[in-house]
DNA sequence: TTCTTTAGTTACTTTATGTAACCAATTATA
DNA sequence: TATAATTGGTTACATAAAGTAACTAAAGAA
């Protein structure tokens, strides 16, 4: 019986990144902070779900939520450092897709 | 308008791997051709799921499929090219995971 | 007072996933 | 000959997650 277990720590992870729409969000959060409606427009999520994975990755501690009282509020979501730091795994996907995916079919 | 889109082939990529299951089933085949049971054993798969999984990764042509009609038949699951060359999206995952993850409370 | 804007939430429908029993093919065993 | 065992699935049904669209709170503008 080959047992072989896999790792507790590399399942953990990629069962974040597939999680409908986490992946995209952290990708698109990449570029900087954004508010929430501008993420609902980019990513094509509806607001019931951003708002849900948002609250998901803030409490997982991959970003962070900045209130800003103006008029009208302004909400902000930035990557934190641990966040920022799954940009390699993008970089690696963003690759691989340029190689192996066709632009036609973009599925 | 800020309406910067988000690179199809991206988001095709980032789909795939956004599929539950799909990750850890190529992660799992990185180490070599293995067959239906042991990767219900080792992943934790419901064989339905494994079955519709694969289909779909044979039809995507990251994953091969070969019979060997011994007894009782066995049937062995393959990355292709296009699916070993997903190894560095695995790695930098696995490298993630290594950093960030708290092992105790693994998910 | 009514309107706008942002950032959500609620209620409801549809799709995906989990679970467990079942099936076909093939050979070994009683 | 009938029964059992093994692999690689499939089927039917229950539960959970995601999609959709209408609604709400807060706060200033018209």
């Amino acid at each position: 019986m080959d047992t072989a277990i896999i790792c507790p720590r590399f399942e953990s992870a990629i069962s974040l990144l597939s999680q409908r729409w986490t992946g995209l969000i952290i990708y698109q959060l990449l570029s900087g902070p954004q508010r929430f409606s501008h993420l609902t427009d980019v990513i094509g999520i509806s607001g019931r779900l951003l708002s849900e994975r948002l609250k998901n990755l803030e409490a997982q501690g991959i970003v962070t939520r900045t209130v800003y009282p103006e008029t009208p509020v302004r909400i902000e979501y930035e990557l934190t450092e641990k966040g920022f730091s799954l940009k390699p795994v993008m970089d690696e996907i963003q690759n691989w897709s340029q190689v192996w995916i066709d632009p036609i079919e973009t599925k």
